[in-house]
DNA sequence: AATTATACTGTATATTTATACAGTAGTCAA
DNA sequence: TTGACTACTGTATAAATATACAGTATAATT
């Protein structure tokens, strides 16, 4: 990721921000109104500049048709530390965030009945997220369909035969065909 | 929530796929193209229907300025059920979701460190997602800032005396100023 | 039976909006 | 010291876009 300047990072942030309020994106001028520019070509040369390093794209001559890429500050902020009493305010420019727009591709969420994966952590009731066309390796937990019903087992290829085992040992095995196999679990998620 | 007819489901089902595709709204005009429609005012008339039932909002004159207010169709979809075999399609309207626009609103996360809430199922790494500004009630878990540090725990209220009171039986609770509570734990959240 | 809401067609238009082109001035690396 | 990039001003304009107004026909509600 090629790096920003200390202006393009603020229009970024604007713009991140600004569809997160609004929950569609500022036109050309919002952007020029907000920063005080006297041209609105200001704004079109800064978009042009965060396009060319990937943080944005966009749909030539389509209104508000900015779309975000990759931007540190969309997702849920991540609050690592926090200084002594309130406010709690995001910090800045390399803060961490949980569900980014990147993360979150081709992502569903299945619940979780049962407890053959509760040695795992991973309790009834809870929400796996699952995400589909990506590689699996021998010891990741995936999300599969057996007969009628999803489950989340773990994954171990041998040779050319495909199981799952369960966290839970009193819980056996079950081989299955590799195409049943919906996705990765990458996330557990739990309401309270 | 007033209810909604099948042409509107459908219209709210375009405009939220869309959203989430283009990561921009529809124009009028690429509502119309995609239902056949003839005229704009077609659109325009059930974009007004979906204001009024409250699903949507949007700005007056301004362009893709549709909000989706409330949507069952975005979030992370929950695919509940799977009809044997592949491929998992979210069904329809009733469909739930996670981490909808409406739930993730004054939300934050924090990461866990320690122990003090395994036996709530919350570990070291694990990140809560926290809410700001919503009532508390006993035995709701909460984060709090203790000093410089910020730590999840359960809320209790006995008198005017606020204290914390970890899950697990080996930390002791902890009288404190209720404004130090940064918000309620909503969820937790384990990448994997 | 009357009223309201749905579901559109058809036309017209104001204005929002993006973007092109021509410059200026400063910084920064080769 | 030349070229590339940044960071803008200033002007102009084509096109995208929303929306108003006038209708028609059907279904649902009271």
């Amino acid at each position: 990721m090629k790096k920003l300047t200390s202006r393009q990072i603020e229009i970024l942030r604007f713009i991140t921000t600004f569809i997160k309020n609004n929950g569609y994106g500022p036109s050309v001028e919002d952007v020029r109104l907000f920063f005080g520019f006297k041209s609105p070509n200001a704004v079109t040369c800064h978009i042009r500049s965060l396009i060319n390093k990937g943080y944005l794209s966009k749909e030539l001559g389509k209104a508000r048709s900015i779309k975000i890429k990759f931007s540190p500050f969309s997702g849920i902020p991540i609050l690592g530390k926090v200084a002594a009493g309130k406010p709690v305010v995001v910090e800045d420019f390399s803060e961490d965030v949980l569900f980014s727009k990147d993360e979150m591709e081709n992502v569903f969420a299945l619940r979780v009945k049962g407890d053959s994966m509760q040695q795992a952590h991973i309790y009834d009731g809870d929400y796996v997220i699952v995400r589909r066309n990506v590689g699996i390796n021998n010891g990741d937990i995936v999300a599969a369909v057996i007969g009628e019903e999803a489950t989340v087992k773990y994954f171990k290829k041998i040779k050319d035969k495909t199981f799952l085992i369960p966290a839970n040992p009193s819980y056996k095995p079950v081989e299955i065909k590799e195409n049943f196999i919906l996705g990765k679990v990458i996330g557990v998620y739990r309401k309270i």
